[in-house]
RNA sequence: GGGCCGUUGGCGCAGUUGGUAGCGCACUUGCAUGACGCGCAAGGGGUCAGAGGUUCGAGUCCUCUACGGCCCA
């Protein structure tokens, strides 16, 4: 036990030491009912780890050592989500290099670096070696801070999203999907990014406002004479007209509804169609449908089964249309052909101003271009406006799927409940079937190649798939069953699918890529479904709802029994911390200054879902209570001597008092605690411990300090301390996880972690001094009294140590009686000369302190 | 435009089933060697965003409004 306690040094110490001993390990000889698992979230690893993190993996950690002391084999893994686009940009900004799929693999590759003029192209294998390089550092770092927390993972399960295991049972999962119908591919109308020249999933979209004009263009009526007038923000997209649209009740446009109009310049026959999502006031109350302009386009498309005539590529630039070919008939085939060619090649935000030249020149044009702002959507790291293109794309059937996922939902414990509706609000709004294929090069690629026919085409609605033996493949290295290496590409051959699956697409199976499905199933039967998982709640819509579609289709039941929705991390300001406002926080630097404990404190002290300021002040006060602990301890420990043998001795009432309290704080602890309130679980610990330590160990010293006179009472005092202690070491355990271990290896033996004892008990502290829950009068009434003293002694300015001549106490009955029981307690902390105890029905305390002086006399 | 959450002393937060507001920090004033000055003691400070309603009585239930946040259109 040390002189003086400190902080200092017991991160690593301990880190180290529980490492050694495997304190955390999950022990794989178990049975479901005593295991108590955790889907942990896979954080990006994309840079650094930021402060949010530490504050969401702080607040599972303090649950799964609640449970961990309950007596749960705790399974509790972790994983780094590696895959994805973030990474993709980062290795190509810091290498220097642009993965180009079929560059010949070098043996001697030499990344130029960031600052390289011109990105070096490089094949995908090669590409992918860099974003494991990069991505392995950036784990490491994320490892040494989540150590440095004391998270209790088991380090030994850790696993990443693009890792053999990931990529396995991701495979695995989606061959049988595939098999039972579920997985489908399709060419459809997909949000796409130009610049990263890949599909975008609908959480990833972000509005942004952009200036753009409204174009009244006229459309000549075929049916009749005239023309119909609509607005567009983008009149490029005239060649891809496919309709109008009005609302079925606009008494302006209803007459119409069945008749044609001709698109300008390009003279295609559009129908005028009738929907209830085109709105009556905006424009000229119709619009027109191109294929496709924004979602909407496709909304109509798909309801009103409208042809396709897409006119924008994959990299953003009109593409060759076939005006006069089948799909695109026009009254006059060559002045369309003519009329496109100035438009051809073009990206969309030229061919625009191209367009309305030729508008404006045909006298299609009504007036002026109205400049307008409105809201465009864009990949959020995405630099230009999404387009949306047709390719094939893979799909997870779930719109079929909305009643059971609701069911599922209700079927789960949410904490908080509210969040309960984020969930369901998602499920009956979703619109479409998840695409689940990503153009990209860095993930889980589909187990999947296609069959070249004779004439070189690719016949992609005949996919061969791996056999589950052979996963995790690679399709654009390995070769599909029954065919040989030298087929790729070649008629009669094959080509592999050259898409990768969506971030979402592998995290939703967390919990199986955690337990290994596939390879011991033994241990997913023995921690799936999971207690719970612990989540943020922006991400309800995407990895909450993945993982239920995923363990509904998979395994026929919700993934988990409880949800924990943590709050977000606000800066001081109450802004959401991002890294484009450049406000965010970095754990390493509060770490540093107030220590692991400390930043835990904080963290803990916030309730689920309850978005919270990063506060440093918080912070401080959680380091003061970890060094309060340690000097407390030792106080308690240097008076207990050998530790005791807890019989039934705690006999004083004084004692019988404070543990009668301790036994309710342990209740209410525990309660909060099986709820996930960790905030109010530590407050109740935190308020007994103050008060522990300012009003009981001051009235005990007497008794403990004493080198003469009653052996029983001191014996009481030190047995009710050293299981105060105890029992407070093992309830602040999951929230001060260094400092109680300090504290608890300074009279345990070498290897007993207080993170493996067990959580105190009612029954334990009965057990010590058979004491009644209405006990603690004493307590109550001599710390009211103490208090007045203490009013007295600051009043006269006088240390509090200052002798008191003289205390009247007037009160009922049964007050007396209370403080009678804690006289000579009150006496020796007080240093009070003579007490006298008057009976009446008011409550008045009279403090006479001796004379100015006397203390000094004293000594 | 819709849904959800929040608005309590300077700041950060508690306030169970409705009964005239609590905690921490900060602040003020004191206290030095028997665990801790990263400590201890005492003290000042709010009528609970605004309006209306239910009730004997509302921070706590209902309605509306304002502001902030998140999610979805």
């Amino acid at each position: 036990m040390p002189e003086r306690p400190a902080l200092e040094g017991l991160e690593e110490k301990w880190a180290a030491r529980w490492e050694a001993d495997g304190t955390y390990r999950f022990d794989p000889e178990t049975t479901r009912e005593d295991v108590f698992a955790i889907d942990t979230p896979p954080p990006t690893v994309s840079g650094s780890l930021h402060i949010g993190h530490v504050f969401s993996y702080s607040q599972t950690d303090v649950t799964a050592r609640f449970w961990r002391m309950m007596g749960k084999n705790v399974f509790y893994p972790i994983g780094w989500d590696d895959n994805g686009l973030a990474t993709e940009r980062r290795v190509q900004n810091y290498y220097g290099v642009r993965c180009v799929p079929g560059t010949p693999p070098r043996t001697d590759l030499e990344p130029p670096g960031p600052r390289a003029a011109e990105p070096l192209a490089i094949s995908r294998p090669e590409f992918v070696e860099l974003c494991r390089r990069l991505t392995g550092e950036d784990e490491r770092a994320f490892e040494d801070v989540f150590r440095r927390i004391g998270l209790s993972v088991d380090w030994s399960l850790a696993y990443t999203t693009v890792g053999e295991i990931s990529r396995r049972v991701s495979q695995h999962a989606f061959l049988e999907l595939f098999a039972h119908g579920r997985a489908y591919r399709r060419e459809a109308p997909t949000l796409w990014d130009v610049d990263f020249r890949s599909a975008v999933a609908q959480a990833e979209l972000v509005d942004r406002e952009v200036a753009g004009a409204y174009h009244r263009v006229a459309f000549p009526r075929v049916d009749g004479p005239g023309a119909i007038e609509i607005e567009t923000t983008r009149p490029e997209l005239i060649p891809a007209c496919v309709a109008l649209v009005c609302h079925p009740d606009d008494e302006r446009y209803r007459p119409l509804l069945g008749t044609e109009v001709r698109t300008p310049l390009f003279g295609v026959a559009v129908p005028i169609r009738a929907h209830r999502l085109a709105d009556p006031e905006k424009g000229t109350g119709i619009a027109m449908v191109c294929t496709f302009g924004d979602l909407t386009d496709v909304t109509w498309w798909r309801e009103l089964e409208l042809p396709t005539r897409t006119v924008v590529g994959r990299d953003g630039r009109l593409e060759h249309a076939p005006f006069g070919e089948p799909g695109w008939e026009s009254a006059d085939p060559a002045a369309a052909a003519t009329a496109y060619a100035e438009l051809e090649g073009l990206s969309t935000a030229k061919a625009r101003r191209r367009i309305v030249e030729m508008l404006a020149a045909a006298e299609h044009l009504v007036g002026e271009p109205r400049p307008i702002v409105h809201p465009v959507k864009f990949y959020e790291k995405g630099d230009r406006p999404l387009e949306i293109v047709s390719s094939p794309q893979w799909y997870v059937r779930t719109m079929d799927l909305r009643g059971q996922l609701l069911a599922d939902g209700r079927a789960l414990s949410w904490f908080p409940e509210y969040m309960r509706a984020r969930f369901e609000d998602w499920v009956e709004g979703l619109t479409g079937d998840w695409n689940i294929s990503r153009q990209r090069f860095f993930g889980v690629p589909f187990p999947v190649w296609y069959p070249v026919r004779a004439d070189g085409s690719v016949d992609d609605n005949a996919p061969i798939t791996a056999a589950v033996a052979s996963l995790p493949v690679d399709p654009s290295v390995d070769t599909p069953p029954g065919y040989a290496p030298g087929q790729r590409g070649e008629p009669g051959g094959f080509v592999g699918d050259p898409d990768v699956m969506d971030t979402w697409a592998t995290s939703s199976l967390s919990p199986q890529i955690a337990a290994r499905w596939g390879e011991d199933d033994d241990l997913l039967e023995r921690v799936f479904p999971m207690d719970l998982r612990p989540q943020g709640h922006d991400i309800i819509r995407t990895w909450l709802f993945t993982t239920l579609v995923r363990s509904r289709l998979g395994f026929d039941t919700p993934a988990w029994h409880n949800v924990a929705l943590s709050g977000w991390i606000l800066d001081p300001d109450r802004k959401k911390m991002s890294k484009s406002i450049g406000n965010v926080v970095v754990p390493s630097e509060p770490l540093e200054r107030h220590g692991a404990d400390a930043v835990r404190y904080w963290a803990a002290s916030a309730r689920l879902g309850a978005d919270t300021a990063f506060d440093e002040q918080q912070m401080r006060v959680g380091r003061r209570l970890a060094i309060k602990l340690l000097n407390a301890s030792r106080f308690v420990l240097s008076r207990l001597g050998e530790p005791l043998v807890l019989d039934a001795v705690v006999q004083a009432p004084l004692d019988r008092a404070l543990l009668a309290r301790l036994g309710r704080v342990v209740h209410e602890a525990s309660v909060a605690l099986t709820r996930y309130d960790h905030a109010r679980a530590l407050e109740v610990v935190e308020q007994f411990f103050w008060g522990f330590c300012d009003d009981y160990l001051e009235l005990v010293k007497g008794r403990v300090y004493a080198t003469e006179g009653d052996e029983a009472d001191a014996r009481s005092a030190r047995a009710a301390l050293q299981l105060a202690l105890s029992t407070l070491l093992r309830l602040f355990a999951p929230f001060l996880p260094f400092a109680t271990e300090e504290v608890w290896s300074w009279w345990h033996a070498p290897g007993d972690s207080v993170h493996r004892a067990r959580w105190p008990e009612v029954a334990e502290i009965a057990r010590a001094c058979g004491c009644a829950e209405d006990e603690d009068a004493v307590l109550g009434e001599v710390a009211l009294v103490l208090g007045e003293i203490r009013r007295a002694k600051t009043a006269a300015k006088r240390s509090m140590r200052a002798p008191v001549r003289r205390v009247v106490v007037r009160a009922p009955a049964d007050a007396l009686a209370a403080l009678e029981l804690g006289r000579r307690e009150l006496i020796d902390a007080g240093g009070v000369a003579a007490l006298e105890l008057t009976e009446a029905t008011d409550r008045l305390v009279t403090v006479e302190l001796a004379d100015d002086g006397a203390d000094l006399a004293r000594s």
